[in-house]
DNA sequence: GTGGTATAACTAACTGGTTAGTTCATTATC
DNA sequence: GATAATGAACTAACCAGTTAGTTATACCAC
């Protein structure tokens, strides 16, 4: 029934169910989802959804692969011409934090797909998962090479990293709701991008460099 | 985490319903999780549970209080007796790796909780999170005046921390799940507490060390 | 260019299984 | 026998998925 997503040839309607799909599945992750809140906010009927994408699950899985589907790609775009295994590392932050902020149903939707043990998670995203921390391994290693990095788990680097930033983003309503925090916390930027990508990168590049 | 009998004056019946909640819950999440399952798990009848305790919401409130309700008050336990900012740090990393590896519900539970926006947090428990945090203050604060830390924003190095083990953790089964996963990811130890703590403890004082 | 027909896109209304929460009778305990 | 605890059965609401039909457009034969 649906195309693969490659070809960019989706209509109107089935790209207005995809992103009030996403906005739902964020808010309220897969059980909590309603079809019928997609179908409202899409401004469609449910049945059409039934009719151009197919049932729950997969509407989920469509919507996840929209979502988290191209960071390896867009990574490895930016790194390419670096030389610097440090600069590599820094942009390797700053795109993610980038990215997190582009699209703001990725942080809670990966954070819950990841706390139910991957239910629902293609095996295509969670490749392209791995392709990142690949890369990341590739630049860590390349760096340990050259003399200016000390040897590390690179997986343990990209949650850092990630954990971070995901659980400082969704974080972000949880801050706003109570007033008794300082000032300190409740003060702190809602993009990462910016300040709070430039410090999590001069920590992780603390933490790595010789 | 089992309370001595005197403290807990929670029947026998409660704890099994809360203990069988609190394993439904953190594999389903809330709105996943069925009543009657809980019920079943916990040898009860589904109305046992709302005599003894009350509603799903109420249900969820208590399991969470339960499961990261008193993480506070141990860390303070265990950094009191310790002098050295560094040593402190470390044990901070260490009480919290163990106090994931023992209560295995908290990583997926805080993770859906943060998605979700704190939408089931009860106030108690997010007033004990930022004590948690408050503690780190604490605790970086007096390693940058005895000229031993740099200046960090000690919520980001909490969400590292953190972040990092509770990924970790929920990550396990997705990695277990793939054979294509490379041995350097795959055979990586399920428990945090050990090799993989004393790294994310190596990589923090890296960081936040002059 | 008119009438006929096929097809794609969509909808209102329905169905049947599920599930949170209730009721009330029954059992155990003191 | 009064109170606390539990069980079996029920109900009302909910919700994923279906059905049967409508509209719009394109295509074709004559």
């Amino acid at each position: 029934m649906d195309l693969p997503s490659s070809a960019g040839k989706k209509s109107v309607t089935v790209k207005r169910i995809l992103k009030a799909a996403a906005s739902v599945f964020s808010e309220s992750g897969f059980s909590g989802a309603r079809v019928d809140e997609i179908a409202k906010r899409a401004g469609v009927n449910k049945a059409t959804i039934y009719y151009h994408i197919g049932d729950k699950e997969k509407l989920y899985a469509e919507v996840i692969s929209n979502v988290i589907g191209n960071t390896a790609e867009m990574i490895a775009g930016k790194i390419k011409g670096i030389r610097d295994p440090e600069e590599k590392l820094r942009v390797y932050v700053r795109t993610f934090a980038r990215n997190i902020d582009d699209n703001p149903q990725v942080a809670p939707v990966m954070m819950r797909e990841v706390a139910s043990g991957g239910e629902h998670l293609p095996e295509v995203v969670a490749r392209d998962i791995f392709h990142i921390v690949n890369m990341l391994r590739g630049i860590l290693k390349e760096g340990v090479e050259k003399g200016i990095f000390i040897e590390t788990v690179p997986f343990l680097i990209h949650i850092m990293v990630m954990g971070a930033m995901v659980t400082y983003k969704t974080s972000a309503p949880i801050r706003a709701k109570y007033n008794w925090l300082p000032a300190g916390i409740k003060k702190l930027d809602d993009k990462i991008s910016g300040t709070i990508a430039g410090e999590i990168e001069n920590l992780i590049l603390r933490a790595v460099t010789k």
